[in-house]
RNA sequence: GGCCCGUUCGUCUAGCGGUUUAGGACACCGCCCUCUCAAGGCGGAGGUCACGGGUUCGAAUCCCGUACGGGCUACCA
């Protein structure tokens, strides 16, 4: 068996969204599964949408999302180059080889002569695809009009003698597709460049790809380039299609649901590695039970056979769950440099900052990493303590401080506090004391001085918190609010 | 219109002819824990396996049809 070569090729007419990410996924883990070659090869021969911009953004999610490819824009490999831009010598090439082997023909019917023949069959009932007018024309007559210099396409000639073509999806098994209904489709356009799937058909057998993993929505056009491969006399890839990924109304993944790129779940706080586990669960299962799983696991376990073949709906709380548990699962270490980030967003804090008092964030991070799902929620969560004088929130404020014996808590906490050692065990011990002594119910106690401190009634532990911001500014806000 | 694909709790899925009173996860509800919020523990509700025929001693699982949903049907990819 010949090394495993797979490759995901996107078209640069956008960012990164989910279903192309997850299909990156997919022919990634196929090809670590196999020790085989994960090709990124770039089809933007769309002038009008292709963007340098939307090829940069694709190329950092897939590295945000720790999707290394072995060749490729930016690293090369043996086989490029990887952008369908430089390769239209080898679309030539081929065109050269269909037309010396007589698998296309010149057509020379005019895109109004087209849409018109189309719109009429239509009408009538029964269009199933170009009437094969020009195919009929003698060799010499369609040489003496190319040599006029009349402007003409290439067409594929889809074989009259054959009834079917059969494609053993690895996905959905063996699917027959009657030669009947396919179409004479343009290879080459009038002004020479390669349709999409002529240069997919190209590209796929002159880079050796073996499996072509790709989404659901090109399992029609998987005959034609069949047939086109055939056409070229290369052996045929194995094709595995993949349901689609729908947004929460049961529609196609767009705009109107909100975020849909990979690096708009970045900003919205969401973590690579729990983006990669949740969509490598969204139409793939370990066994039915797993939920959790992690990249190594994942390439050790893939395969084509555990993939689903109906669509699934995106459900962004369970994408959320995860993130809280990979976020909960992050040593210190790992997970400060997330608090880091968010709080320099804000201008709160630095790396500075954080190399000069790593052990105190390292201290903070196991509060709030097990308390947020979202990295968003960071500097909520812990804002209090990079300020110096915090803002009471007004709905906090009405319902906590405002209340009776409230007052009388932060003047309890604040004598009780005043002239003790400030670490943990001393805290805990002088504010413990409080709700017997003031014959009041722990919460009724806490909450007020939570409040004071941090501005909410949200935070970590009040005796954690009080800890890392410091006697100073603790009795400082009890003071202010009294 | 033609061709192709799909259909198991609200959602993601397990299930490949008997081990199934259809299992797990998210979400939801209740209780416990508790200084808030989470996390965690325990428990609960939720599926006529789209529908109709067959095949079989036996079907969510195999076959056929229907319905519904989706894709392709461009000198877009």
């Amino acid at each position: 068996m010949s090394q495993v070569r797979v490759r995901f090729a996107p078209s640069p007419t956008g960012e990164l969204h989910l279903g192309g990410a997850r299909t990156a996924i997919y022919n990634w883990a196929f090809a670590r599964n196999n020790d085989g070659v994960f090709m990124l090869r770039i089809e933007d021969t769309d002038p009008e949408r292709s963007t340098p911009e939307n090829t940069a953004q694709i190329l950092r999610s897939m590295r945000w999302l720790g999707l290394d490819w072995d060749e490729g824009p930016e690293i090369g490999g043996a086989f490029g180059p990887y952008f369908q831009t430089e390769r239209f010598d080898n679309y030539v090439a081929a065109l050269e080889k269909l037309k010396d082997n007589g698998s296309v023909y010149p057509c020379f019917c005019t895109p109004d002569e087209l849409t018109a023949k189309r719109e009429a069959a239509r009408k009538t009932g029964g269009y199933s695809g170009y009437d094969r007018t020009c195919r009929t024309l003698s060799l010499e007559d369609a040489r003496r009009r190319i040599d006029a210099g009349e402007p003409h396409v290439w067409r594929l000639a889809i074989p009259l003698d054959q009834e079917d073509i059969t494609i053993n999806d690895l996905v959905h098994g063996e699917t027959v597709f009657p030669l009947t209904a396919l179409d004479d489709y343009i290879v080459a356009r009038t002004d020479g460049t390669p349709t999409y799937n002529f240069a997919a058909s190209v590209d796929d057998t002159d880079m050796q790809i073996t499996h072509v993993i790709r989404g659901d929505d090109h399992m029609s056009n998987t005959p034609k380039q069949a047939l086109t491969i055939q056409a070229l006399g290369a052996p045929l890839p194995q094709y595995a299609h993949l349901p689609m990924i729908w947004g929460p109304d049961g529609k196609k993944l767009s705009k109107r649901h909100g975020a849909t790129s990979v690096e708009a779940y970045r900003d919205e706080g969401i973590v690579p590695e729990a983006l990669l586990n949740y969509l490598a669960l969204l139409g793939w299962s370990l066994d039915g039970e797993t939920t959790v799983i992690d990249a190594d696991t994942l390439t050790e376990n893939f395969s084509m056979d555990r993939i689903s073949k109906n669509p699934a709906i995106f459900d962004t709380a369970k994408l959320e769950w995860l993130n809280g548990v990979y976020l909960r699962d992050m040593e210190p270490a790992e997970f400060a440099p997330y608090m880091v980030e968010a709080l320099a967003k804000e201008g709160l804090s630095d790396v500075g900052d954080y190399e000069q008092r790593t052990e105190w964030f390292h201290e903070l991070a196991p509060l709030v990493n097990e308390r947020i799902k979202l990295t968003t929620e960071i500097v909520p969560m812990i804002g209090f303590l990079f300020v110096d004088e915090v803002q009471i929130d007004e709905s906090a404020r009405a319902k906590v401080l405002d209340k009776e014996g409230a007052r009388e808590a932060v003047a309890a906490a604040r004598e009780a506090l005043a002239d003790i050692e400030w670490d943990l065990p001393s805290i805990e011990s002088a504010l413990q004391a409080l709700p017997a002594q003031l014959d009041a119910k722990p919460r009724l106690v806490f909450q007020p001085l939570r409040v004071a401190l941090t501005g909410t009634t949200i935070s970590p532990p009040l005796f954690e918190s009080m800890l890392l911001l410091g006697k100073e500014k603790t009795l400082k806000r009890l003071d202010a609010t009294l």
